[in-house]
DNA sequence: CTTCTTTTGTGAAAAATGGTACAAAGTCTG
DNA sequence: CAGACTTTGTACCATTTTTCACAAAAGAAG
């Protein structure tokens, strides 16, 4: 019953295995072996079996997962039962996209406000999301309970940004800024930065073998 | 000079200095230590030390880094001075987007063609990038010596396309769609997965203790 | 030019992650 | 229902990555 160490890379791999077993849900296959799920997601047969322990005991020996079984499983460690708020900061070429964006709903995020500080968009609203003033944040994140803050600001403005959320009492911060933000540890940021994957792979281009 | 192996994470720490180092360098700051570069992009001195390591001697004990020396040393480690030639595949509503990103062209890369499927949108060209027939991939990513292949199509459709760009002789792929795409292993993938990001969050929310 | 301080660069230790191998548990077949 | 086969779960081992610790190098100050 050690409650081992779950390491931090296992949770987007449940995240692909959950893909996967509710596609193969979906074609009506009742159960998969680990050998085969890795195989789909070029992972080992280990390495799923691992990942999965962590949680729990869901396979059959001799015949591998119930499908439906581990479909549920996943969608409750991964929390799909629940819901959570999201706010979105600077509405330009990004942010409104964003807004428009339907994975924020499909994966249980309720995309409430959003925020900019141009005097020009607050107060209209897009793809049905209302724009209102950076400084109504504090006020607004806790009157309407949002846990997830979006900085989709220039760079220039994203910590400035970030302590706003964190004063606020966001739980979590998805970054698209192209800079290291400086938050408590307690608060969870994930990067997205598509300037940082186009400039690794120009490395690997040119150390290429 | 026993070459050792450089850890795959060192990479994009190394985007992380050199963004860092640039803003400083703009500031006019002459150098900085490793603790105080550290501190800035939340890594800690022995990190940034060991990762400049693995490319050479760059500091001054009992001063730091030269900003302006450090930075035209990573932008070479990066091959910030090659160009490369990308083409999209899929011109949806992510594609269009990317199409009009000039994040390419600032870091290097060229934008040539992109591809799609629907009729309706072949031979015409949006943001100055001309739109061909998903047919004419082979051949025009071989004339144009294309190097990085952008998926921005569905799920459904991602593997088939990345068989075509390797088959073709595409080096990376950047791929957006939500599938795990099976190639051979010289050819490298980077994914980036928004729906795999708000998931891993939505775990996290879950799990905070 | 000697001593004190700062800071680098790197072996060696530690931690984290992934893989091997196999017992145990279950399925399948005749 | 016995024996062959499949597949899980995990203890143990290997590899990778990070951190520790410190000698050596350089600067600063008197």
């Amino acid at each position: 019953m050690g409650q081992k160490k779950i390491p931090e890379s296992t949770i987007p791999r449940l995240v692909v295995y959950l893909r996967e077993i509710t596609a193969l849900a979906n074609m009506n296959i009742r159960t998969i072996s680990s050998a085969e799920l890795g195989e789909r997601v070029n992972l080992s047969d280990v390495q799923v079996r691992k990942d999965l322990g962590y949680f729990g005991q869901f396979g059959v020996s001799g015949s591998g997962y119930d499908t439906t079984e581990l479909k549920a499983a996943l969608e409750k460690i991964l929390g799909k039962n629940k819901t959570w708020n999201v706010a979105v900061v600077g509405v330009g070429h990004l942010g409104s996209a964003l807004l428009a964006y339907p994975g924020f709903k499909k994966h249980g995020l309720n995309l409430l406000i959003a925020f900019d500080s141009d005097t020009k968009k607050i107060g209209k609203s897009m793809s049905g999301v209302a724009i209102q003033s950076t400084d109504e944040m504090p006020k607004a994140i806790k009157d309407k309970k949002i846990s997830i803050g979006v900085v989709a600001v220039p760079a220039e403005r994203a910590q400035e940004v970030a302590d706003k959320l964190v004063s606020a009492g966001i739980k979590c911060i998805l970054n698209f800024a192209p800079a290291s933000l400086n938050v408590p540890e307690d608060i969870k940021v994930k990067d997205v930065d598509l300037s940082r994957e186009l400039e690794t792979l120009s490395y690997f281009l040119v150390n290429k073998k």
